[in-house]
RNA sequence: GGUCCCAUCGUCUAGUGGCCCAGGACGCCGGCCUCUCACGCCGGAAACACGGGUUCGAGUCCCGUUGGGACCA
């Protein structure tokens, strides 16, 4: 069974880069149907914060990148990471190492001068010290041959061990370092797959060590390419919001998010569009990119307009709630999910979508002024009362015999429809642009319409009055 | 500086020696549709980093150069 894992560090929000990790490791697991693994790496114990595993926890549940075991906590094991140094010390791969830090401090210098790679000269190989509060231990790297890294990604690497020094594997105060933990982690876990950021490559050759000398199978590794901001440079905050949460509060759709980072570095043919369902089927490793992407918010943005057409106004509707319920708008009178099918082709995230509902949920319409400048002008008034006395003997507010009675309008008066819809539509919305008028006229009904149809021609008759004041004056 | 990785339109990418005077998507430009704004539809500009090989034939294989990135220092 293939096992797959993701070991964020609880030092920060999870940002676009870590999820679109999470999210190769959580489908290549689905897909095979497999088991995906959570880890919180919280070793660092200065930078992990309680807050930041809250935040990764939920910005996972978010996208719906479930898991099958964990969270583990690197803190709670200690005991394991000290069992296997113990096995490397009494194999043999591993020794103590006393030498202080100005004698390292010096032939790194001398190493410097000289034009030679800094690394530690082995002095304590083969000293066989006790173990102290002063000794470190030392993993014992080969002196010569290479380790091959059989990337599914990249292709084959080749280290040189020469390149490699006896790295460090436990402080002098026991606390073991990174590339030993994470092996240790993985070997006990029994992950057989890792994808990671190609930032841990240069960390592999050592990790392949320690895995032949603990005696542990390898696992896959698959090294893909970092996520790059416009500038091509690593990701970060200069780039933007970054965190996942930051784009749930934009109004973007998980399905989207999880679409556009599944692309980023991963193709299938032509297709641009998929559920979450259709990557799990359709992910596979060979698809992986190895050239770095660039992040493009755009593209992100245009999904997630592809996604809100895509997902049926009644689920768009719950998923709107919050964002209304930001605006303090009280969702009643007018039908949201009539409401919600008329924004989806006009709204690219759900706070656009919220900002576009509020008009229908408003008595009181703010009207835009330079809307109310062009069309709530005293010409325009006869039309709007027209438009009422018509709208008032209708029977029901249809559709069509909306559309009829417009028509029936435009017969009498000569006049286009968009000289008489332009009008209705300030007077209805407060702005010139909105769904269809028929439609809002439905979904908002005769009694709230024919309201506010009267106020618009109350607001004309007051600024009539007002320049006319302005005028004798 | 050392080691390693990468290189197709502005961006994400398809392309695994002939199907490519390079396809799709986002963005951009033009048009159509139209009650506004969108949606939709049609069309357009836009790329194989460069130089050498290999081959009947190279975006596709090899070498070098250049550029970018990562890690270590």
């Amino acid at each position: 069974m293939i096992v797959t894992r993701f070991p964020p560090s609880p030092t920060g929000h999870l940002h676009l880069g870590g999820a679109r990790t999470a999210l190769f490791n959580w489908l290549y697991a689905r897909h095979t149907k497999g088991k995906f693994i959570l880890r919180i790496e919280d070793t660092d114990t200065a930078r992990s914060t309680q807050a930041s595993v809250e935040a990764i926890l939920e910005s996972l549940k978010w996208l719906g990148i479930d898991w099958d075991e964990g969270p583990y906590f690197q803190s709670k094991r200690l005991p394991i990471y000290q069992e296997h140094i113990r096995k490397l010390l009494d194999s043999g791969h591993a020794y103590l190492c006393d030498c202080p830090p100005k004698r390292l401090e010096r032939i790194r210098r001398e190493a410097l001068a000289s034009g030679r790679k800094p690394k530690y000269d082995g002095k304590c190989r083969d000293r066989g010290l006790n173990p102290s509060d002063e000794t470190v231990v030392r993993f014992k790297t080969p002196l010569a041959g290479s380790t091959v890294l059989a990337d599914v990604v990249k292709g084959t690497i080749v280290f040189e061990n020469s390149e490699l020094d006896d790295f460090i594997i436990a402080r002098q105060d026991d606390t073991p370092t990174y590339n030993f933990v994470v092996v240790v982690d993985d070997i006990t876990m029994g992950v057989n797959v890792i994808l990671r950021g190609d930032d841990h490559v240069m960390n592999t050759p050592k990790q392949i060590l320690i895995y032949k000398a603990l005696g542990a199978d390898l696992p896959v590794f698959g090294h893909v390419p970092m996520v790059l901001g416009s500038d091509r440079s690593r990701l970060s905050k200069r780039h933007g919001a970054m965190s996942v949460l930051a784009y749930r509060d934009k109004g973007y759709l998980p399905e989207a998010l999880i679409n556009y980072l599944a692309r980023l570095g991963w193709s299938y043919g032509d297709q641009e569009v998929f559920t979450t369902k259709e990557l799990i089927e359709k992910f596979s490793l060979e698809k992986l990119g190895k050239s770095p992407g660039v992040f493009n918010p755009e593209k992100l943005l245009s999904l997630n307009a592809e996604h809100i057409k895509r997902t049926p106004p009644k689920i768009l509707a719950q998923r709107l709630l919050p964002f209304l319920a930001r605006r303090g708008v009280p969702v009643e009178g007018a039908d949201l999910e009539a409401v919600v099918a008329s924004l989806i082709p006009r709204s690219k995230t759900l706070v656009e979508m919220a900002d576009g509902a509020l008009f229908f949920y408003t008595d009181k319409v703010v009207y835009e002024e330079s809307a109310a400048r062009k069309f709530l002008k005293p010409e325009n008034a006869p039309i709007l009362k027209q438009v009422s006395a018509r709208l008032e003997r209708l029977p029901a507010f249809e559709e069509e015999a909306l559309e009829d009675a417009f028509k029936g309008i435009m017969a009498q008066t000569g006049l286009k429809l968009g000289k008489i819809a332009q009008p209705v539509r300030v007077a209805l919305t407060g702005k010139t642009a909105s769904p269809g008028i028929f439609e809002i006229l439905e979904i908002l009904g005769k009694a709230r319409t024919l309201e506010r149809l009267r106020r618009a021609v109350e607001y004309i008759d007051a600024h009539a009055a007002q320049s006319v004041d302005e005028n004798s004056t």
